[in-house]
DNA sequence: ATTATTGGTGTGATCTCTACACTATTACCA
DNA sequence: TGGTAATAGTGTAGAGATCACACCAATAAT
């Protein structure tokens, strides 16, 4: 059996841009490294892979170990390779995204973990090119949500149309007609009107819905049309 | 300075998947494969990632050492770990599709390597997980081209809409109706109609268009709308 | 001159999208 | 306890987009 035994290896990474939405506002899981170099800077969630493990095992892993957080919405965006992204030695990052119910995972990541949910608008500098996949993953989220039901993700079980309403809006930085907006989101199928209200956010009260988990897994690569003018997305 | 001596180094591969389309057919490019092990298999254009250049140029010198091509349509797609995918030794793989205008390259590639234009519907048994990386560009290609005006890089430099239709007709396997197509194509403004025409597919002669570069560098993120009732879409 | 073949064009019906404004509910406070 | 302030919830009409559909035009070959 021939081996390569001429080529070059390298270390491989993986660094996941963790989005949470907490009703108000879009955020991003960030922590502070705690090896060297850059030790106590802001970075990203990120880890190398090992020789056991897949991909995605080792993103599902380093998300684990820095966060706790499990079974969340993961998906691998893009590879970066650039020769000179890591001083140290050359690392070639993969990297991911995921999004996160903020309320599911708020105090158990910042008293046993040391991660902080940083609003997007107020990123501060990170390390390496993690600044670039930050915003590769604004772009990203934004293209996909424009086409697919993925900001569901981010919200708790039960909610109500103001505060999915209000996460479009934070994602798309931008304003939507509210009946518009319900009758495109009803459209869609996705949502179960459930009886009782939430009276946290008005004095009126908003009524809960929930997924229609059958339809939303079935319908997840079709097309939604959720925003207006989509071609208009800016970058 | 901390090294990070403890981690696994791994090999990494570029594997390009390369589409063209000859008017009549899509086609991939693929080569036999000139090492062990699975030496004079089928295999997707392939090569390790070498120390001193990024994915980007290792995906471009890979591209020009195999085909000659150079200069062409080059997108990373997605990276593929699994870790047992390459028997010898792990290695992650990069993948990257190109969109390449099969006339340009036709001689040049069969005479100078030994590359070959293969139908899509027609493609044979292929190494490792090289056939998931096909089905996975199948995909890709159909979705981006579903959004964006990608096809024409699939194109010669002058082309007439029947060719056009045929290759959307293709890359979708669906036939569409000639008048609403042409309707939508020349609504995007991405098109100029020249004075002479292609006599070759026809005895009547159908008008050469080219593409208005500067629109189509423009307006390439928005969004087309070219494919009838995109959301049918099957992967 | 006839025929066969492919290219090119327009309209009306339906559906979708958008803009837009008022009433309902209730906690809170005077 | 009545009033007020704050947010939730709903319908319609005009514009625009999409779709289905059929005929004439050009010319090479015979």
């Amino acid at each position: 059996m021939t081996k390569y035994s001429k080529q070059s290896r390298f270390l491989i990474a993986v660094d996941c841009i963790v989005f949470g939405f907490d009703g108000e506002t879009l955020k991003l899981l960030l922590i502070k490294r705690s090896f060297n170099p850059e030790k106590d800077k802001w970075s990203l969630m990120g880890g190398f892979v090992q020789a056991t493990e897949s991909l995605d095992q080792a993103a599902n892993r380093i998300l684990k170990q820095l966060t706790g957080l499990e079974g969340v919405y993961l998906e691998q965006m893009y590879s970066f390779g650039e020769t000179n992204r890591d001083p140290i030695e050359r690392t070639i990052s993969v990297s991911y995204f995921a999004l996160v119910d903020i309320h599911k995972y708020e105090k158990q990541i910042s008293t046993d973990f040391h991660a902080e949910w940083v609003p997007l608008k107020r990123i501060p500098k990170l390390i390496f090119d993690h600044q670039e996949m930050v915003e590769l993953a604004k772009k990203s989220i934004r293209y996909k949500a424009a086409l697919h039901p993925i900001l569901f993700e981010l919200l708790p079980s039960r909610f109500t149309l103001p505060q999915l309403q209000n996460l479009y809006e934070s994602v798309f930085n931008t304003s939507i007609d509210k009946r518009n907006f319900s009758k495109r989101v009803l459209a869609t199928g996705l949502l179960i009107k459930l009886t009782d209200k939430d009276k946290a956010g008005s004095k009126r009260g908003a009524y809960y819905y929930q997924l229609n988990m059958q339809k939303y897994y079935a319908n997840f690569q079709a097309f939604i049309n959720i925003i207006p003018n989509p071609d208009s997305l800016q970058n």
